[in-house]
DNA sequence: GCCATTGGTTCAATATATGAACCATCGTAT
DNA sequence: ATACGATGGTTCATATATTGAACCAATGGC
């Protein structure tokens, strides 16, 4: 269903850094056609999808989300089964910890908290969309997700942000494996420069994978062994809170961390 | 833009007291064929609008949601201005008062708090979508909002829910302008039996209403006079911590209550 | 006063959505 | 066991909706 697609797909472009976006711009980013594109937005308006700034007509994410929004944590309501736990985590390891889920084109944040280290920090935005290949978070997706999101991704582009990004089909199966093998995932600066990160999968009660849990610092007070106990540990109870099942296999190795 | 506007509209069902929809019952819901709603579904699911319980395959919403309800409140902090004025609504009037925005088929609560009185109490779901026809939020809504909004309204069907909800065009108008007479939404039982409320428009920079706020009360202790008294100042200053502004008339009204 | 850029609209050409009939699976009542 | 009525999901000729180049209007530099 093509047109619903790329309706739905311009909505992907806003993010923290472009809360509002003019039909001119959203043509170069999306590539349609500036009618086509504002037949979509004006689609989108109708439905509160989006909102238009009175002042200059650019176009933002509507009221429609705070509705949706409510009624999707009223039904799976993972943020309050998800935030004591990384609270936890957060004191523990005194990093950056996130949740995230998997969306079509990266991993997005449900739960972000810093757990407060002085000093050098490591930034995060909520609302940005991480890319599969380049960060712990997606490749432990790929590695216990559903198949189709590894098969795409490794079709499509992989566009790097560091010197260190696994930019290649081969490179992201070699850190896929790399992980099934561990039971984590390990990134080492691959999305910014100085930052390194492991994270891990939690299932639902078929035993897929539905998110990753994560601890990110900079490379100079990165304690892996450490940090995967830990978060082993965060994700285990994370996938039983949430009446999930992990597969056995990957469970002895995380308790033999 | 039909296609776009029916996949979306699916959405639309989905509410509290139905947090996840089967295939068959979205047919019947929708009224459109099983093939279609499938497709559409579909297509949802793989933006993320949509989930499937993995148990019986009901859908539900998706996780899209949390990210973009994220960005929309960092794009228009909407709920972050409205929340301590409607805190203090509360304990000045120890009733439930809301925030409500518009949305294509009636107004969406934003913010929800009630004001803890002892004794009967008005119940409330957040992620109801209230009709415009039937409640005062959505007649203030229609009185001081664009015009579309009151000529697709009085154009449809208007569903009664008690014997006293205004289901003509006639009977719409008339509250409409009685609205605009009095600078406030007056509602006795049109909605829900022995539940009265008072509503005000709120507005964006260009003087246009984006939402409404409301107090509702049971019907014996509504007291008309001192409420509206109170949610004017509420609305007045709602409307200039949003940078908006009320036309001089209202403004006036308002402030001789 | 002009040119460039913005948002928005139109309509013939074209690619898309539709739904009746189809299959597979599950639970249950005979 | 078997047949039935649900459910979710798929197919393909037909009918319908989407597309985009050319168009208009308004704004903002220069």
């Amino acid at each position: 269903m093509p047109t619903i697609d790329k309706a739905l797909g311009l909505l992907d472009h806003f993010s923290s850094s472009a809360p509002e976006i003019g039909l001119a711009k959203f043509c170069k980013l999306s590539g349609f056609d500036k009618g086509t594109v504002h037949r979509y937005l004006s689609t989108l308006r109708n439905c509160g999808y989006v909102d238009q700034n009175p002042l200059n007509k650019a176009y933002r994410l509507g009221p429609a989300f705070i509705r949706l929004a409510a009624v999707r944590e009223q039904t799976v309501p993972l943020e309050k089964v998800v935030a004591p736990l990384l609270d936890t985590l957060a004191e523990q390891t005194h990093e950056l910890v996130h949740a995230a889920l998997a969306l079509r084109t990266g991993m997005s944040a449900l739960y972000v908290k810093d757990g407060g280290q002085v000093g050098t920090r490591v930034g995060f935005d909520e609302a940005e969309i991480l890319p599969f290949h380049a960060t712990s978070s997606g490749i432990a997706f790929l590695a216990y997700g559903p198949d189709e999101y590894l098969h795409s991704v490794t079709k499509g582009k992989l566009p790097s942000f560091t010197d260190l990004t696994a930019d290649t089909a081969e490179k992201v199966h070699s850190l896929v494996s790399k992980t099934r093998k561990t039971g984590y995932a390990y990134s080492d600066q691959s999305y910014e420069a100085e930052v390194c990160s492991v994270a891990m999968p939690f299932f639902d009660t078929t035993g897929v994978a539905i998110g990753t849990v994560a601890v990110a610092t900079p490379r100079s007070r990165m304690k892996r062994k450490a940090l995967v106990k830990t978060l082993a540990q965060t994700s285990l109870q994370l996938t039983h809170n949430l009446g999930g099942t992990v597969q056995d296999e990957l469970s002895r190795k995380w308790n033999s961390l």
